[in-house]
DNA sequence: GGGGCCGTGGTACCCGGGTACTACCGTGGC
DNA sequence: GCCACGGTAGTACCCGGGTACCACGGCCCC
């Protein structure tokens, strides 16, 4: 018997998850979660074998919540179910520790199959996303491979998602700049670095700058 | 027919260890104990093979308590469980005497196999700790001795002045830990990781802990 | 015994960082 | 024309980080 915490602002959507996954005789839906915070908190209560984590919510978003439950040491596994094939988020998912993303237009099928994967410990990604997963993997092999190694820095997958402002952004948040700095030296407003900040994290997978920083090493965008 | 005793605090765990245990039959659970001295007491008393124990308990901890047990100079063998993999407390129990350590979320075959060995007289260290526990090993070796050249990053100034106590702090930090995990996975009050941290921010010259991570990568205390 | 150093813990306070939400304006594409 | 997107900017709010203290026990060393 699979056990499994709903997560989605939707109530509607919601229902309809409901009652697609009671229909299965080897699963059963604990509880639901309209938003992060209560994603997070339910899962630690109720250790489901897995969560159906929408991305978008109110307050604490999929990402941050999916972190949290993964970071919390129980055998939860998280399902991510993005909206659209080409979330920018969804390279942030991974990081955060899900065990796999599906696409909500997917088949009933698809998703049933899918949740029983992730209960049994495998991954699953959607096909439309699964290219994008194979050249984050490919790039993290060890170089001795095959013809990449022409490439001197091929673009780190969690980059590719920026802007050209937001990586100069993310490069100065990896020289420890701080906002008011960045402000001052690059003539804007506080607001915007914010703006900028904030979006650098989301697309990044960054819970703070200080994990910003650690992943502008990791990519190369700075360097030691 | 091995005989086990099992130390830790929480009696739902204790419960799955015993249930474990004595679904084997080659295995015989002699008793538990609540807290160290419980265990010390106990582990005198009835002389098992092995001790079963876990790091964090009230009173007296498990580190003092497997002191305590193999400096009986019983043959009782200690098998210390950790939750966190990064556990400082790990080395400490190796150094208390210990015969091995597992992390708590490992397989239930492993955790048998674990206890045989342990038996049987040898070592065993969980895999995702070996890496850790071989690094630290050879961080302590006496500097004078073979290869120098081996060493391709001689100690960074802005770390001479770092106890080893603040080093490790920084290498958390350097791996994008608040100060609350921190506390938590070290097992210490918020309060005394914000003293460490001030201190290592002082003493590095870094003006908050973004500048503390480019510090611990600029000097090598981590790499990308 | 006294005096450091180290690790641990506490309280109180302030500020920067991060989030949520909204808004306006170019530019480029359909 | 309209829309999507990127860059800019603002407000309001909460929380974690950092600081300034102080305190205590264990050590080692003179």
């Amino acid at each position: 018997m699979t056990t499994v915490l709903i997560a989605d602002d939707q109530p509607l959507q919601r229902f309809g998850f409901r009652m697609l996954l009671e229909s299965q005789d080897d699963m059963t839906v604990l509880d639901e979660a309209a938003n992060g915070t209560e994603a997070v908190r339910k899962a630690a209560e109720l250790r489901p074998d897995v969560v159906l984590m929408d991305v978008r919510m109110p307050g604490l978003d999929g990402i941050e919540a999916t972190r949290r439950i993964t970071a919390s040491g129980d055998r939860t596994r998280v399902l991510i179910l993005t909206t659209f094939d080409l979330d920018e988020y969804a390279y942030a998912g991974l990081r955060a520790g899900a065990s796999g993303f599906l696409v909500k237009d997917a088949q009933p099928e698809d998703l049933l199959s899918g949740i029983r994967a992730v209960a049994f410990g495998d991954a699953v990604v959607a096909p439309a996303l699964t290219r994008r997963l194979l050249d984050a993997y490919v790039h993290h092999l060890p170089v001795g491979g095959s013809a990449s190694s022409s490439m001197p820095s091929p673009p780190d997958p969690r980059l590719a998602a920026l802007t050209d402002r937001e990586r100069e952004i993310l490069t100065v948040i990896g020289k420890g700049w701080t906002n008011t700095e960045i402000a001052a030296r690059l003539h804007l407003a506080e607001s915007t670095v914010k703006t900028h900040v904030g979006r650098v994290l989301a697309k990044t997978g960054s819970r703070d700058r200080v994990q910003a920083v650690i992943c502008a090493y990791e990519t190369g965008l700075v360097q030691p």
